[in-house]
DNA sequence: TTCGTTGCAAACCCTTTGCACGCAC
DNA sequence: GTGCGTGCAAAGGGTTTGCAACGAA
C-alpha cells in the first residue's frame, strides 16, 4: 500500500516533468495525504516530524516548483502565509478570518454565469473567490 | 477648494468615530484623492513626498484603524503586500499576477445568482472575487 | 564530469511592537 | 494631569537567495 502510494507519486511526478527525489516524494505524499490546505510550514513540519530529513530552503522550492508545474494551486488569502491547495479542480473558499480556517466550497455552488469582459491586452489565468467568514457567537 | 476637501475629509473621519488629526487627515487624503489601490508604502511615500511628515507606524496604525472602522477595505491578493481600497461599495477586482496591477469590477457584471450555505457557526463577513489575469503576450 | 538538487544560514521585506515624547482637553 | 496619538527603532515572521556540498547519469 505504501510502496504503491510511493510509486504513484513518483509516477505523478515524472508526468509533469519533476524527476522525482526523495524529498520531493515527501513533500508531495504530505500535500496529497490529506486534500486539506497546507502552508509551507506546515509542510516543513509534517516532513519531518520524526527526524529532519527535508530543510527549509528545499520545502519553500519544491513548493514553487510543484506551483510552476501546475500540481498544487496556490490561495492566497492570509496576509501572513500562502497556503498551498493539493486540489487542483475548479472550486471556491470559505475562509474564516479569525481562526484562518480554509474549506472548499465545489464550483458548480457559485459558478458565475458570465465573466466580465477582460482587461485589454490581458488573458485568463484564474478565478477566485473567497467567501469570508467569522466564529457566529464571535 | 483645498479647504473644502481638507473639511470633508475631517468630517468623514468624525463620521466614522475618528479623531481628525493632522496625519490622519493626510494620509486619507492620499487614499482618497484617486480612487486606486494603495500598499501602506505607496501611502507612505505619497504622504511624505515633499518632506517627511508621516512615520511608517503612524500609517500603518491608520491604516488599520480606518479599515477596523469601515473607511477603507483590504484587498489580499498579492502574497507580498496588502492593498487598501479607498472604495467601499461592493465591486470585485481583475488582478494582474505579473505587474501586480488590480482593477474593478462592478459588482453587478459578476454577481453571484446564490451564495452556498455558510459552514456551521459562521457568520458572512465579505465576498472577494478575484480574476486574475497576465499580460497577453506573456 | 556535469548538471540538477539540497542544505544551511543570512538576507529581505512587509508589518508589528515597545516605549518615550508631545499635544489636546 | 490624563490619555490618546505619534515617531523612532528594533523585533518579528514568512519567504527568498547565495553558495558550497552532494548525487545521479
Amino acid at each position: 500500500m505504501k510502496k504503491t502510494d510511493t510509486k504513484t507519486i513518483s509516477d505523478l511526478l515524472r508526468s509533469r516533468g519533476i524527476s522525482p527525489t526523495s524529498q520531493r516524494i515527501k513533500i508531495a505524499t504530505a500535500l496529497f495525504s490529506e486534500m486539506t490546505h497546507h502552508s509551507a510550514d506546515q509542510i516543513l513540519a509534517s516532513v519531518n516530524r520524526n527526524k529532519a530529513e527535508v530543510s527549509k530552503a528545499t520545502v519553500y522550492n519544491t513548493l514553487s516548483l510543484f506551483l510552476k508545474k501546475g500540481l498544487i494551486r496556490e490561495v492566497i488569502v492570509d496576509p501572513s502565509k500562502i497556503l498551498y491547495d493539493p486540489n487542483t479542480a475548479e472550486h471556491h473558499h470559505f475562509y474564516d478570518v479569525i481562526t484562518g480556517e480554509l474549506s472548499d466550497i465545489d464550483a458548480s455552488v457559485v459558478s458565475i454565469p458570465k465573466l466580465p469582459p477582460l482587461p485589454h491586452n490581458r488573458v485568463f489565468e484564474g478565478l477566485d473567490i473567497i467567501i469570508r467568514t467569522r466564529p457566529a457567537t464571535a
